[in-house]
DNA sequence: GATGAATGAGTATTCATTCAT
DNA sequence: AATGAATGAATACTCATTCAT
């Protein structure tokens, strides 16, 4: 994965070098593993497996199954947040709501292209792997519903759709829409998925 | 659950009560705790202790846990189904669409309400589970699909909404919001729950 | 199985003969499946379902699986020591030795053609049937050792032969090709199945 | 088992020479366990107790139950058809037809001398473990027939024995004859044994 | 006598995790 | 750091047997 030779990585030992490149094996054996089966359809030594180290090895590198989960889950979401942060920015400068919201629409689109596993992982809310995956959507839910109240106490948005609720909607249309798309991508282009995501999210948002 | 003295049930024997209140039991005790714990959350054991029956008894009324599983789910859609579809049927006749979206969406509110359990079930996409639930969530899904289709075609709802998109999207959103608000009503009242979602789901079925 | 109305059962209650017919029909039940998939391969239940009685019927009527099965094979072997027993007699009384061994091959073939279940039970050995069947082999076996004690003794028998090896031998010779005839009783005629049983037979037990 | 100092093993690693001798406990335990209480009559647990290992531990080496059986009955098989051959070959180069009988259960006795528990395990045909014993008692039945038509047709066995029957009549002596042994070797001596057997199996075998 | 629902001990098998090498 | 054999608790499922009706 991450090339001994690399210059960039001269200061690491070489003995850190290798440990830095089986970590990565095993995250990604394990974003390709739980993606297709979800984290009660994977064992650790399938995870070992998949990134060709010993079963024991799986344990100098993560505490547990549950912690190579999370770890996935929350380097997903770093990405995904910094990634719609500099997308949208643009137009948050330019005051450009219309902007904001397909500019966060593509962001997300964008995301699932080059993710798909972590797609499937963040949104298929395996009941075990909720403990883990719920924090981040609820998170991302309060963070629409706040921006939301804003709108609205500013006038801009109609005081009939409860923010709250808007969060929610928000939150499950996207989890179910990108996981529906990155099983298949062929179901429909992907300039056709953001325009229709960004359809139904404005009018969702602002007054009719 | 079944009342000894109903007359309706007199022809039955003592036996056959028992036998159709220990399934009772147990499917109870099963909505109960699949909806806490999940499907691997959740042993025979757990359910058959939760029923206050022996461990094999479970298996003398189903197959497996699974089977068990999948008995509920089915049994809450067809409710579902049958809810919904008696309560938009006047709407329909009447030709009134606004009125449908709002009685479709009552509908599935009024379910949340009574059957907190088989919402978080439905809805919660376990990833064992999905095999059992995704089904049910996927007809809707089409069938949300469909129907705008068909609108489309009469010029009745805008082009550049897909249609398989809008479908995961709705069903989506439901999924989300429902069980969010079925963890907690006390979130949002009920009125505003149908009105943010009626609201969110014309702007997203309608042209603006 | 019984008839209800045969006058020699006529001092039985009307209980009683019922009784006796769902014994009867109990026994056929193990007969068959023990025959087919040895005393492990079949429940309790199955032997019930298979005698149109419910489960706890068994119970009446035999104290556990292991009786019943005892009960056939007893059953069956006393049937076929009479059976040899009848044929036999007249030999022995004409002091032709060679016609005995004849009779007795006979009685043996004719048998496992009338109760190809009941061979197969007895010489299947089953492990835990062991304790059961294997009772009853070696009686056979120590009958056949002794008659050839007599018969050394007399200076009939050759002395080079062990007659407690013999014993045994001629058991098991029986056990398997009776129980590989019934299995497919085309494979041999009849009368070429008691030929090649005399003739080895006469051979171990008579001088060369 | 393997020495752990033996030099020619000096290749194989610490875990390597352990995983064998792991396994190898496991088979002995079960060839123990199955002679003494048949397949059904022994659990996987008891087989890892038996070795002195955990009960994950048998799964570590064989797949399930049955398996193992087959292993052990596998290589007893193995092991007794070598035996025989090298102890024949030199007959059948001489065309001494009586040696080869002769030096044939010699075989057979040599091995049920060195392994009573797997003559016992091949012979006792546990109903369920026929489907591995069989095939193997089948074959060798097979092959004592068609070795009997051979005779027939160059004239020197006698028509009137059909080969058939004298496979199977062989082979089921010999099963119970040295199961029987097996048990109690003071019953008869080795060298008595060996005469009686071969007496009555040329008596079979050849002309009178 | 018959029924059949209920029991609960028993068993095969899996898998997260540890640890000696 | 890596290995991979071993562990043993956990769990789904079976079945002989009992007993209230």
């Amino acid at each position: 994965m991450v090339s001994p030779t690399n210059p960039s990585k001269a200061g690491s030992s070489a003995g850190a070098r290798s440990r830095h490149a089986t970590r990565e094996r095993l995250l990604e054996s394990g974003r390709l593993l739980f993606a297709k089966h979800g984290l009660h359809g994977v064992t650790t030594h399938d995870i070992a497996h998949g990134a060709e180290v010993a079963a024991g090895t799986f344990y100098l590198h993560f505490k547990n199954k549950r912690e190579l989960f999370r770890e996935i889950i929350d380097g997903a979401v770093s990405e995904l947040i910094e990634l719609i942060d500099h997308q949208v920015e643009p137009y948050i400068e330019a005051n450009d709501l219309a902007g904001v919201v397909q500019a966060q629409v593509e962001a997300l689109v964008d995301f699932a292209e080059e993710h798909r596993e972590e797609i499937r992982m963040l949104f298929s809310a395996d009941s075990d792997a909720a403990a883990v995956g719920t924090d981040v959507l609820n998170l991302l839910a309060s963070t629409i519903a706040e921006g939301r109240r804003e709108l609205m106490e500013a006038g801009v948005a109609p005081k009939d759709v409860d923010p709250g609720v808007l969060g929610q909607a928000m939150v499950g249309m996207c989890a179910q829409v990108l996981s529906w798309w990155s099983e298949d991508p062929s179901r429909v282009t992907r300039e056709a998925l953001i325009e229709s995501l960004t359809r139904i999210q404005r009018s969702g948002t602002h007054p009719v």
